[in-house]
Order: C-alpha cells, then structure tokens, then sequence
DNA sequence: TGTCTACTTCATGTATACAATACAAAGATG
DNA sequence: CATCTTTGTATTGTATACATGAAGTAGACA
C-alpha cells in the first residue's frame, strides 16, 4: 500500500533487507571477495531470514553477488576483463539506442532535460545523487529507444555499472559538471538526429576507468 | 521425504521446484496470463514454500514470471511488442560477437561444429532437444567472442527465446534441417573472417516468428 | 434490485524451528 | 613433528507456524 508521496512509511522487510545489503556493497562495507553471512545482515536490515535470503537472492540475479551452495553469497569481485566487457556492452547498447532514436527520428524525452538540470543543483560532494543522477540519464536515453528489451537489457547492467560508477567518483575521477556538460551536448545532437555525432560523443563520454582503479574493484 | 534409490544424486529443493514450474511453464500447463499459486508449485515439487519462493523468485529474474505483490506470480505474457524487441535485441548481440570474431580473427571454436554434428544426429521431432541444441549453438557464438558480460547478457535473454524457439518448433515453422544448414554456412562464414557474409547470414537466420503465432505466446 | 459494507476466507509475507553439512580445532597415531 | 581422524560448532537449507492484507460473499438498506 504504497502511498504516492511515499516518505518512507511501510517497506516491506525484503525491500528493507535490499536496500541495506546493496548499500553496504556500494559503501564498501562489504568488501568484494568477502562472504555475507545472513544473520549479519538480518541484523543490519532488522528482519528476520526470510526477506534476506530473498534480498540475497535478488543481489545475486543482479550480479552484485555470488551465490556458493551451503556457503554463502559472495561479494563478487569486478576483475579487469570484466570491467572491460562490460563497458563496450554498454556501448553497444547505448549505441543502439541513439541510433535508432536518430533513424526513427524519435523525439528526446524531456526527462533527459530535466535529469541534467537537477544535475546541476545537485552537490558535487553528493556522490551516490550523482552517480544516480548518470544512470537516469543513461537509463533515459536507453528507454527512449522505445525498445523494452534493450531498456531490460541495460538495467541489467546496473549493478556493476553503479558500483563502479561509485568508485570513480570515490577516487576523484570524472568530474560532475564534466559530465553534465556531455550530457547535454548528447541531448543536442539527438534533437537534431545527428547520428554520427551522437555517436561520438556517446563514445567520447563513456570511457573506461583507467588501469589503476581496477584492483579497487575486484 | 526422498526415497533412498534414488537415481538422481539429491537435487536440491529450491531446484526441484525451479525445474517444475520452469518446465510447467514451457509446456504451457502454466498459461500465461495465469498466476501460479504456492500451493500449486509445492504440491508439483513436493517441497515446501521456502524452496518454491526461491524458485519462483529466480523464475521471476530470468522474466518467465512477473511478481505482484501479495497477488503471486503471473506466468508473463509475451506481447507483440516484446517479441520484435527481443529479436531486434537478439540480434544486435549476436551481430556485436559475429563482428568482434571477424575483427580480432579469432579462432571458431570446435564447440559450434560438433553442435551441428550433434543437431543431423537428433530427430526432428524432439522439439525440446532442437530448441536446446539451437540455443547451445548461439550461445556457443556469443562466447566465441569472448566477452564475459555479453554472454550473460544473451543469457538473460534465454528464458523468452526458449518460450518462444518451443512454439516456433510447435507450430511447426522452422525446420530443423534449414536451421542447421545455416549454421554450418555460418561457421564457415566465421572461420574466412567474413564479417559481411557472416552478418547476412547471421540476420537471415534471425527471423521473427510471423505475427499469428503472436497471440499463441501473450 | 442494486449497492454498500462488514465479514469470512485464503494466499502471500514474515518469523522461527529443525535438519544437514561444511569448516575448524583438538586429539590420536605414525 | 606431521598428518589423519574425529568431533564440535556455526551457517546454510528446508519446513512450518503465525501475521497481514486482499478478494470475494452475504446480508442489510436504499
């Protein structure tokens, strides 16, 4: 029973149990390659098993963990390669995505607008707004492709693209206003259906994290 | 309780269940549109609810089922929209690894070959060893391109294309014999590098289903 | 007769009790 | 002293009991 202006009056205890879990991964608390056991986080979360293993289980589905029969669940640890695959994934899909809004000659969500404007209200000192505020936008940019399966596909990338989203603003990497300031470019050329230079700049914005970072990570 | 002679080595519950209500699922003895009850699945598993939650939930990650809170799980209906989606979809991964084989001239795995040997040796009328051996031969592509993150990307794809390769080889469309010439022509295509032919081929051989067997899956 | 309401019923959400197993520490044996 | 065995303990896997909320039904009233 959800009431629209939802303060925070009834989560359920799996979305409790969630939240608290994947907020301990993205701070660390968790550090990857560690185990979680379920009483811990049956503490954290203040529920009982039940909701946490299902809040487990759904970590798992979303690759923040993994999964070891009558062990645990692992706190998966992002190695290089993978690190690397996922990015060129993500510009493949974010790719298709701004090709067929171009091709189609689609109309770029206001939504997209407006994400950068609260972007910019945002405190650069606000790491988990900001790297929420990136992945609406990219999320947007996903669902204006008009295809479900591809916006489906991109979520599914979320886990490991928040957590290492985190980490590059953790370190200091990628500016705020830099970002934003892409992010509006991109919607220019959107508007205008310019695919190449869409894609440029898609690509030009979505680079890797250098080779450092990397054992943070995993 | 598990009788001792057992001939399979004791599979765990929550797979037990996972397996009954996955197959109840693809038999279509759980229609979509339907909401699976507890009940039902723990009667059919002969486990109790907290295996069967487990089951339902990860069914629910991998999109057979859709979950409504304190309403259960729908067997999700596949509409006309997703469907095009999913082989637009489909398609863009499968293409994305055929051009990453050619580029980086890797070597075609042996794997995908003897999966064509494997596919002449089986009878036409197996549908669910043809569905199988078809999704195994474009798995085994996409991991011949040996990105991590865009194998499990196709993965998460597995449940919808697997409803709909069982209806497609149900109603009779598809021939197995045409679908395992083309992919010999693939392979071949693969291993000269051919990017170009490859990719012809490659969508080609990714039709969608025609749209009267579109009711049949939603 | 239609509709509103209160109640009954039943499925899901959550908590807890019980079972099985893997890990670790301590002891036995060569 | 090293290694294998044994046994205790802690954690996961499964079953069941309890709580909560939703949907349907029956009855009263307009």
């Amino acid at each position: 029973m959800t009431t629209q202006d939802d303060t925070r009056p009834a989560a359920s205890a799996r979305e409790r149990a969630y939240q608290a879990v994947r907020a301990g991964i993205l701070n660390r608390d968790f550090a990857p390659g560690q185990f979680i056991e379920e009483a811990q986080a049956c503490e954290l979360a203040g529920v009982s098993r039940s909701p946490v293993r299902e809040a487990l289980n759904r970590l798992a589905a979303e690759g923040f963990l993994e999964l070891h029969a009558r062990r645990g669940a692992l706190v998966k640890p992002l190695s290089a390669t993978e690190m690397h695959d996922l990015f060129e994934v993500r510009l493949m899909v974010e790719s298709h995505a701004v090709a067929r809004i171009c091709r189609e000659r689609r109309t770029v969500p206001e939504e997209m607008a407006e994400i950068c404007a609260r972007h910019e209200a945002v405190s650069p000192k606000d790491l988990l707004a900001c790297a929420e505020l990136n992945r609406q936008f990219h999320q947007a940019l996903v669902k204006a492709s008009g295809n479900v399966v591809l916006l489906q596909v991109f979520d599914s990338l979320e886990a490991n693209l928040t957590r290492i989203s985190m980490l590059s603003l953790q370190l200091g990497l990628g500016k705020t206003d830099k970002i934003e300031r892409e992010h509006r470019a991109l919607i220019e050329a959107l508007r205008h259906h310019d695919e190449a230079a869409a894609l440029a700049l898609l690509e030009a914005h979505l680079q890797p994290l250098p080779r450092k970072s990397e054992a943070l990570v995993g």
